[in-house]
DNA sequence: CGATTCAATGAATCCCAAG
DNA sequence: GCTTGGGATTCATTGAATC
């Protein structure tokens, strides 16, 4: 069976993208507002470029671009049923029109002085996104699918959803010192069969689908008693697993009746919005450094939520389900990027909004009972973003050097020899800047893979570079760097 | 919404199963064989027996007893879909029949000597299970569902399952390094799409759910390519969820591509065959005294199936995805006692058989595919069993003792005073074995709980015995351990 | 003020035999 | 098949109370 191409990325979404400049219908950013004032303005029409180009807003508008629809139930996306604009995705410009936003930031301290920071406290601003208006930084009071039906397409970078857990729980629970458990039976979580909460799931995952932007995933959390549904129904309409992680919790409530396993996890599920989606945010490099240096796991131990972050109200639990901080902290650090818009259709509480203020993201939030709303409200208002030089704001990817250009730039010469590393074997340089060794010609990464016996070399590492005067072998990876900085690209 | 009443379950089935003689149709157990050679039969014997009495046995076979059809798609449970059969099962005699075939365990030592050692080492034995007779620790090769169909009703103790993943994998990985991954990549693992999977899926485990005896329960293992799907049908089909479990590898591959979360956790799902199973066999306080003192978590860390374990054929895996062992035991261990027999629908390189072989169990492996099944049959007939000594064998639950015990056996005299601990009230025994305190009666729990003003009190705990001569203040509890040596039942 | 003890609590599908 | 009632069952963390 064949299955559409493995998608990618890496750090935001630039280390795997072209330059920004390279592509058709981009438009040149604006000159940098280097004063306070301007910010606002600069970032709401960066925030409308950001979309994508003009080719690509009108893709997107005429329904090919975001047009990959979900595979026929059950059946698995095939290449053939690839959208034909799912393949033509161009990379946003985001962080292009991000940069420019960013300009004047540091200047005007210690005040927040750069567009997000200024931006950041204005809830309720209307932005221009694909052609629509969307407000941002806003709870939304009603039911998410009718609330989702009203936003365009394409809105939001991420939707973390915290659905009801349908728990069915039975009678009243007490510890063995006869304390009542303070459980959940709120009415939100009742649900009179697996069919209606089934047709619920699909509801609102279907409406948060559709909303998504071209790189932007989904993240949902749940216990066995629902997971399995949400998870299934996520792949029925179309989704596509990247991971599931567990969150460990390092102090569960205890099973007092001696009868189970301690339910000491919850799980998570990461998805993009098709198989064919290409791109997605995913900062790697970035968890990676935070983690000791070591790529992040799928199991993560992070403590309940408790203490001075619970939000208690007469000395009650203001929403029976609070999640902790650091798992929305880790989960947006990890999949957007500061400026990218959060949606969570389940605000509760609003942790989501507060860990997307503080981590200068912007938010949306939509809940049902107008009680969370205005906690939620309250909460975040309280809320001291970061300051604008704590954000991991994107660095743009080292833009490609062609091999060529080391030829041109007079770094190596034709007719020169490259060595590869380890096995000895040799290769002449040719005026085209293609190799040729053994009777085989081709790029350093084609010959270096053909001399290797393998399926695949990246040249830059696998070459020295023989200088013909003195006979030193250099890694052609150092020449790279050398012709990087030449050609104004370090 | 009103649900079943809740589940209920123990160390073993003993410690909450009456005695065994104490429930019609038992039948005694045979004259102790105290000589090896009359082991077997003994043996042979007590696992008819054990299956329940001739009265459940009957209602077995009428189809009342595993008689409880999954509910209704979509609909939750009500105590009203409860199968008339459910709540009539009776414990089984399993126990007894266990003990009677140990009776000469630890006698004839260093060789195993007790019925169990003795006929766990003849594989393909026939021993009569629910009247029918079931071949026990072999290798069927075929299809799982056709051959299920051919066992008889609740023949089974536990169901372990690893089936196919479905891992949609495309093209082939590489490490950074060049060299490829050994990927999954074997024909049993290639659906055509959820819905063929989801038939597959369905097919299985309602035919293992046919087989699962009254206390039986079911594992699952999988990852987010498929758990979702399994966690759902089996919902869908009845079974009832008890936990999950996060298997958190201690050494998992790392993530190549820099593109997601390392896949460092795979999911097990804990069922039981309905909401309305009452008794299921759970050694929760084996595992807690194995784990520190700690009750057992649903996030295990174990490593992956390496080294000397796992299977090699010419230097290549035997099978792709073969389970460590001791995830195997720790399943094991949990969920069935020395004796009960295991069955695996995805026996692959044969773990189950073998983990269950060492640990004195009984087991079932089916699977299609004959290289597999060989190497099964090889890696199982080199397990050498544990010594008899070493396998936990399940102890007879404290038989209770009646406070009024302790007025017949003057441990306690009528008239005198007990204490509450803690809130220092008292009450007056009376010459039937209740107390009187504040105009209430009744006893020693009722007459707790009510001077608490909790719902429930043990008050064997609760109560402390003021001695009328000495004045000294006596936990009750103490005195009960007294009656019962005095009893012969400690 | 610091150390120690005690009490509270968190998404929980949380009992089971006798009569 | 229902009710009754005996009696078995918890860990990490936080924050207040006490020493």
């Amino acid at each position: 069976m064949d299955y559409p191409p493995p998608a990618c990325g890496r750090d935001g979404l630039y280390s795997s993208a072209p330059a920004a400049e390279s592509f058709p219908g981009w438009l040149p950013p604006l000159a940098a507002p280097g004063a306070r004032e301007h910010a606002a303005l600069s970032h709401t029409l960066s925030l409308a470029r950001r979309t994508r180009g003009p080719l690509a807003a009108e893709a997107l508008r005429s329904g090919t671009l975001l047009g990959d629809e979900p595979p026929a139930l059950g059946a698995f996306p095939r290449p053939e049923e690839r959208s034909a604009g799912e393949g033509r995705e161009r990379p946003r410009c985001a962080g292009r029109g991000r940069r420019t936003g960013q300009q004047g930031c540091g200047i005007l301290k210690p005040e927040p002085c750069c567009g997000l920071a200024a931006v950041r406290s204005e809830g309720g601003r209307r932005v221009r996104r694909n052609r629509q208006e969307v407000d941002l930084d806003v709870i939304h009071t009603g039911d998410c699918v009718e609330v989702l039906a009203t936003l365009p397409e394409g809105c939001v970078d991420l939707v973390f959803a915290d659905p009801p857990y349908n728990l069915q729980l039975r009678g009243g629970l007490h510890r063995p010192d006869l304390s009542r458990v303070d459980a959940v039976d709120d009415a939100w979580d009742h649900f009179g069969s697996f069919t209606e909460y089934d047709r619920f799931t699909r509801a609102w995952l279907e409406a948060c689908r559709r909303v998504l932007s071209p790189t932007g995933t989904l993240w949902v959390i749940g216990t066995y008693h629902n997971i399995h549904r949400v998870g299934a129904i996520l792949q029925d309409v179309g989704f596509w697993i990247l991971n599931d992680v567990a969150w460990v919790k390092a102090n569960p409530m205890p099973q007092f009746r001696g009868v189970r396993f301690c339910n000491a996890h919850e799980t998570l599920i990461w998805a993009k919005r098709s198989a064919a989606q290409s791109r997605y945010t995913f900062n790697y490099k970035r968890l990676k450094a935070a983690n000791e240096d070591l790529q992040m796991r799928s199991d993560w131990r992070i403590p309940l939520c408790q203490g001075e972050e619970r939000l208690r109200d007469a000395g009650g639990k203001v929403h029976s389900t609070q999640k902790p901080e650091a798992l929305l902290r880790r989960i947006l650090a990890a999949c957007t990027n500061p400026g990218d818009v959060v949606l969570d259709p389940f605000f509760g509480s609003g942790t989501t909004g507060a860990v997307a203020k503080r981590l200068g993201r912007r938010w949306i939030g939509i809940e049902r009972e107008p009680r969370y709303v205005q906690a939620a409200r309250q909460r975040i208002s309280a809320v001291v973003p970061a300051p604008c030089e704590a954000l991991d704001l994107p660095e743009p990817p080292p833009t490609r050097v062609p091999f060529v250009s080391l030829l041109e730039l007079g770094l190596v010469r034709e007719g020169a020899q490259l060595a590869l590393k380890g096995c000895g074997a040799t290769a002449v340089i040719l005026c085209d800047g293609t190799l040729a060794a053994n009777g085989h010609r081709g790029s350093i990464h084609a010959v270096g893979a053909r001399l290797l016996g393998t399926h695949a070399c990246n040249g830059w590492e696998h070459w020295l570079y023989v200088d013909p005067d003195t006979g030193r072998a250099v890694p052609l990876d150092d020449l790279r760097t050398q012709a990087r900085r030449r050609l104004g690209l370090a």
